[in-house]
RNA sequence: GGGCGGAUAGCUCAGUUGGGAGAGCACAGCCCUUACAAGGCUGGGGUCACAGGUUCGAGCCCUGUUCCGCCUACCA
């Protein structure tokens, strides 16, 4: 047979991925139905960064919900992916501010409008570069829904949201202090704040009495703040201190004179037991501050700069002012000792600059009652979270939580909706932009602050279905279906949602959110570009192809914590790709004359005789498989699917079914020929579409070559194929466990004792029970497999005098090797097999005569075990006997 | 401080109701057998971290220990 497969040698991804995913677009299979009578599926996308570009974790999120998506799809449901866009307040501000100080310039100077004009262009510059980089992916969302967390429509919901919750009295506005950004000149919310553990130092000051002689210490790990102090505390408790309670003590250098309070909050067991207290640059100490009436002085500006307050310090940086505190205090003699000390510091999540506590005002949300619902829709199964092991990390925040501090002191973002009058302090909290206040006066100031950016992708289930109006997808498609997402934000974004969704729909916004694990590098680290280790997915899709990779990330997806990515294993799913590949190649090379029929006929009435036990058997093992990964993809289990599809294609499809009907392809007989290839055909085209959504690309591409009874014109909208009743076929599997034995049984004699593949061996083997029939019935099948010139098969057959043997359960096997036997390997091979079987028969042999074991153990466990007993321990004879006869022969 | 996860073949990892452990890669041997050398066949390789316990039986359940990783927290 010739090369006449009309495909190429080797699959090339390029070309052909753009062109089926143009395909698919122009045909709108990825658009939903606002209103269907088929059942709904939808996935709400997480939103990338506007400015962002695709990374590795992106290529998983989007890889397992494209799955989730085109199996759906496929499976008759109206399915909707919502793609989308965040603006991502801070990180693109940061974006835009850093080109604009590169082209000398910043946003102050701009003003306020100009600059936001100026990230709205980059916005629209940059802002494609991720959709296309999704749709790069293969990523089935439907576009013409794409939204982004500014839009109008979104921006109404966010004021709507606002305002019902300010109105309810779960928005608040307060002086408070908070976490503040340094750099980026804004307040965080807890959650912004990465704390790492540092080995810094515990100082010692001392704090002289005022009027008297003697002094108290106190420990601080923060030097510089004890310009801001306007008392000392002890615990009331502590009989160590009760006589200094009511004392004045004078701060070095600057001279002020502070109380000495008594405050519950005190632990005595740490540092002196006496703390200095700062109220505004403290949280603790703003609760002290607050409970003992004390003055709460700022010694820092909004740049972490000392202020007028700091006295002699003003205008110098926050850290080369706790130096020269430190070294003046020690001058002084105020400095009784360091100590080392293991503590953690907060840094900014954007920009990792050192968070300082800061006293300001600020918006909260009041959250304790979201988060008792969000805890109870949990808790009653509404929403069940994949795997579950992370309920209990959500529990403990949810339970802990504390008001969410929601103003940022950006530009960019949703203005808080809110308006002061200068004239009569009247706050007005307003869906749209009010004209008047109500004393009549039109100068009305807006709230300079943004929201938090999460505060809008809360709301991003329903917001981006069209809330506040009660449109059709809303009411088609929320609740959503599934969330998928690392475990990175499932505080930030997914505990928000749950909370805003059963706030605003009174429904839970998803009913299962599944959490995959994070990519690392090949060691382990955490992939970043300052460490350089960042693998970049366009490369490695360009270099192994989308389908490669998609198909990777699948069978990464166990449901663990973290992977450590490999670009080898790209490389080793690019050779499965291939593999399929050649499977089409095949296929067109053996099609030519002969033609084909659907299987259905072939299963029906006199074809059925020409169905043979490869077809049978492979037909049957499909209709397993199309079970397994119905029902793991059901679960979530994407590895699972991955790994069952792999193993299938690879090692029953192609190493032994194909391998199997070639002498039926290649010989006379019209309907055998038939039968074969319309079974291969026909496995071949469902094994495509259990594939297509891992790997879209090469499955179309495929799947419309082969000449097969369509009904659609895309392998996208195929229906996905179910276990079908009858097909399963167990006395099919069970003859083929035999050929398969004895296949392997002449392979592994041959491959052990150094046979040359090319050299045709007798084989003889003597059958237990029914066996006989069957492998005469299929000797084809072994001698094309083993590579055999003459088979004698019977029951009652005389093993030959020097032969090399295989035993399995319902056969012995004997390959005579005249005159090529090597009689040592030959005996130390039986030898090593001996020794296995031996101890397998001990083992269970124990079991046996253990009368706990009999008594207790569940019956089918102890009749396997007997079975078991029995077969080793012929098989310990026969490998006994031949070993006799060797060394016999040998002497 | 609290919580969670991991420790299984040389490497990366599966192992879903407890019944003597699997894959991929790597390695070794033989083969360019007419879909595929990005391939085929065969093979070697594991006290399932350690110590106890429950059980007839533990990689799996319980307790403790060690090492790694993560999340979380207001001990100045």
């Amino acid at each position: 047979m010739s090369d006449n497969s009309m495909l190429d040698k080797r699959y090339s991804p390029e070309d052909i991925e753009k062109k089926w995913y143009d395909f698919w677009i122009e045909k709108g299979y990825f658009r939903a139905r606002e209103k269907s009578d088929a059942p709904s599926y939808c996935i709400v996308i997480p939103p990338p960064n506007v400015t962002g570009s695709l990374h590795i974790g992106h290529a998983l999120d989007i890889t397992l919900q494209d799955i989730m998506i085109r199996w759906k799809r496929m499976s008759g449901f109206n399915t909707l992916w919502l793609p989308g866009t965040d603006h991502a307040g801070i990180a693109t501000q940061n974006v835009v501010e850093k080109h604009l100080k590169a082209k000398g310039t910043d946003r102050h100077a701009l003003g306020r409008e100009k600059f936001i004009e100026n990230v709205w262009e980059w916005k629209k510059q940059y802002g494609g570069t991720i959709i296309n980089q999704l749709k790069s992916m293969g990523a089935s969302c439907d576009w013409s829904r794409e939204r982004f967390t500014l839009d109008e429509g979104l921006s109404r919901a966010v004021r709507e949201v606002f305002v019902r919750l300010y109105e309810e009295g779960l928005i608040y506005r307060g002086d408070y202090i908070i976490n503040w950004c340094p750099r980026c000149h804004t307040a965080l919310s807890d959650l912004e704040v990465e704390h790492e553990d540092v080995q810094g130092k515990l100082y010692y000051f001392k704090y002289n009495f005022v009027n008297e002689e003697g002094y108290v210490t106190v420990a601080t790990t923060r030097p510089e703040t004890y310009l801001g102090d306007t008392a000392v505390a002890v615990n009331p408790e502590d009989e160590r201190y009760k006589y200094l309670i009511g004392k004045t003590v004078k701060l070095p250098v600057i001279q002020r004179e502070i109380p000495i309070v008594a405050d519950e909050f005190v632990d005595s067991s740490f540092g002196t037991g006496a703390v200095k207290v700062t109220p505004a640059h403290d949280t603790n100490d703003f609760e002290i501050g607050q409970r003992h009436n004390l003055p709460f002085i700022k010694i820092m500006t909004g740049d972490g700069k000392m202020s007028e307050e700091a006295g002699p310090y003003r205008g110098q940086d926050r850290f080369e002012c706790r130096k020269n505190v430190i070294k003046d205090l020690d001058e002084l003699g105020q400095l009784e000792k360091m100590d080392d000390h293991d503590m953690s510091i907060g840094h900014c999540y954007r920009c990792k600059t050192v968070v300082e506590p800061y006293l300001s005002k600020q918006w909260f949300v009041k959250i304790k009652p979201l988060a008792d619902e969000a805890i109870k829709a949990v808790k009653d199964g509404r929403v069940k979270i994949v795997p579950s092991g992370w309920e209990n990390s959500y529990f403990d925040w949810m339970e802990n939580i504390k008001d969410w501090c929601i103003s940022r002191q950006i530009w960019w973002g949703h203005r808080i909706p809110v308006w002061y009058c200068d004239k009569c302090e009247e706050i007005i909290v307003s869906r749209d932009t009010p004209e008047k206040c109500k004393c009549g006066s039109s100068e009305l100031r807006q709230d300079e602050d943004v929201l938090d950016t999460w505060f809008s992708s809360g709301l991003w289930p329903f917001s981006t279905l069209g809330w506040p109006d009660n449109t059709d997808d809303l009411k088609t498609f929320y609740p959503t279906s599934v969330l998928i997402t690392g475990f990175d934000i499932l505080f930030f974004w997914v505990a928000r949602m749950i909370m805003m969704g059963l706030k605003f729909m009174k429904d839970e916004p998803f009913h299962h959110v599944y959490i995959h694990a994070l990519l690392r590098d090949e060691s382990g680290q955490k992939m970043s570009k300052s460490k350089g280790n960042v693998v970049d997915p366009l490369k490695t899709t360009a270099e192994y192809g989308t389908d490669a990779f998609r198909f990777t990330l699948a069978a990464y997806a166990a449901q663990g914590r973290d992977i450590k990515f490999s670009e080898k294993r790209v490389e080793g799913y690019r050779h499965f790709i291939n593999k399929i590949w050649n499977v089409a190649r095949f296929i067109s090379m053996n099609l030519e004359e002969t033609g084909f029929v659907a299987v259905k006929e072939l299963y029906s009435g006199e074809s059925r005789n020409s169905v043979t036990l490869a077809n049978r058997w492979i037909l049957s093992r499909l209709s397993t498989v199309c079970a397994e990964i119905n029902s793991t993809l059901e679960e979530y289990r994407f590895n699972d699917a991955a790994n069952t599809l792999y193993q299938f294609v690879w090692h029953e499809l192609c190493d032994w079914h194909v391998e199997m009907i070639k002498p039926e392809l290649y010989g006379d007989d019209k309907e055998l020929k038939i039968a074969a290839i319309s079974t291969l055909i026909h496995v071949y085209e469902v094994a495509l579409s259990l594939l297509h959504p891992f790997m879209p690309f090469i499955t179309e591409e495929i799947w419309q070559t082969l000449p097969v009874e369509k009904g659609v014109d895309s392998l996208c909208i195929r229906k996905y194929p179910v276990a079908e009743d009858g097909i399963k076929d167990s006395e099919a599997e069970n003859k083929m466990n035999m050929i398969m034995d004895v296949v392997s049984g002449i392979r592994s004699i041959r491959g052990e004792l150094n046979i040359s593949p090319s050299l045709e061996l007798k084989a003889v083997i003597r059958t237990l029970d029914n066996t006989e029939s069957i492998l005469n019935e299929n000797i084809t099948y072994i001698s094309k497999l083993a590579r055999t010139r003459e088979i004698e098969i019977g029951s009652d057959i005389e093993p030959p005098k020097n032969a090399a043997t295989a035993i399995k359960p319902s056969m012995e096997i004997f390959v005579p090797l005249k005159g090529l036997i090597d009689f040592d390997a030959e005996i130390s091979r039986l030898g090593k097999e001996l020794k296995k079987t031996e101890s397998n028969l001990s083992f269970v042999k124990r079991k046996l005569h253990n009368k706990e074991f009999i008594k207790k153990a569940p019956k089918a466990v102890i009749e396997e075990n007997k079975a078991k007993y029995n077969e080793y321990l012929e098989k310990l004879n026969a490998i006994q006997g031949n070993i006799d006869k060797l060394e016999k022969l040998g002497e």
